[in-house]
DNA sequence: GTCTATATTTGGATAGAC
DNA sequence: GTCTATCCAAATATAGAC
């Protein structure tokens, strides 16, 4: 009969993103990605046949799930400030209150492969499109919500890029807890 | 008599540092510094025995001396709202008006060596507080300064991010002209 | 599906001639 | 100071037993 695998899918896909997203994409090894998931090497090559840009995939595969689930709140819920605030409190959670790198940060220097570069693009606009999305019906107008959605990208990986930098993720809290205030117009906060 | 170098030191640290900047540290070779300085392997090890790390070492250096004499106008001008506009102008030229990436955020990747990771963190700080206190001249009070100090770096460094993710360049030269208006009081303008 | 053991390639680093 | 040639360690990937 066929044996379990000791680490489902998504525990896995978990665990390997975490690497990747802390060491980039030449900066991970097999070996990195053996230990945080106690897998043998070998092991992870059974699960990724194709090897190291699968399991590369397979983090930005789940990064997007976590992204989606994250974003829900700020797309379903009919209060849309309300949905802004939780989706904002989401993504705090995620980045680790700004301890964390964004996987679309560190997985896109120079050196990754082009299909990898490609899928953090796609996972970018998702989440930009997304947030121009919820801006609109918060009240901005069309342009002013693509503005507002940038300006809130900018800021949240500013702020991770300056926690790693100089270790203060206090301007990264402030600048989640600042997100509603960006995104939903003043008059209708 | 002894052979004169191929090239200069400078003209070396600025080539390094491209590559350094572009690709991360574990993401460059020193392969990838030979091709980008037109030397050999042996002969890179021959101006900088102690190997990768202190190649990575001159790469900063060098950008901190570039980023010195691209603040230089903001600390020095008697005019402080002329000197942070010319340093404006500086910073969109030294990341390639958003098209390059900065070292801060590409050589802090986690698995960076600690020594390279504290003088990163030095060269964030130099550059946050010539912000600090060009922001406190130009009439800022210096809570607001520091604010407006880490709000800029923030701003650029998220655009970078931004560029180099999407493609998009136009933010960071927004952000880049937005500078002086982040640093200087309305009322001084 | 996971493991131990191994093959293969890459990459950091060195030796010694010129 | 730069080069060619080489060493050696690390990393990606594979083979085959359990």
């Amino acid at each position: 009969m066929p044996r379990p695998p000791s680490v489902d899918e998504d525990q896995l896909g978990d665990l390997i993103a975490a690497v990747f997203r802390a060491k980039g994409y030449e900066g991970t090894g097999i070996g990195d990605l053996a230990t945080a998931s106690g897998l043998q090497r070998a092991s992870l090559y059974h699960r990724f046949p194709d090897g190291k840009e699968q399991m590369a995939q397979v983090a930005l595969t789940h990064v997007g799930r976590r992204f989606a689930a994250i974003l829900a709140p700020m797309r379903d819920d009919p209060d849309v400030a309300r949905g802004i605030a939780e989706t904002a409190r989401g993504l705090g959670e995620f980045y680790g209150f700004g301890a964390l790198s964004c996987v679309l940060d560190t997985m896109t220097l120079a050196g990754a492969p082009a299909p990898l570069r490609d899928r953090a693009r796609s996972l970018a606009t998702a989440w930009l499109d997304a947030m121009t999305d919820a801006a609109r019906r918060a009240g901005h107008r069309p342009e002013a919500a693509v503005r507002a959605a940038r300006d809130a990208f900018v800021r949240v990986e500013g702020a991770l890029v300056l926690g790693r930098v100089t270790g203060d993720t206090g301007v990264f809290a402030e600048t989640v807890a600042l997100l509603p205030s960006l995104l939903v117009p003043e008059d209708r906060a």
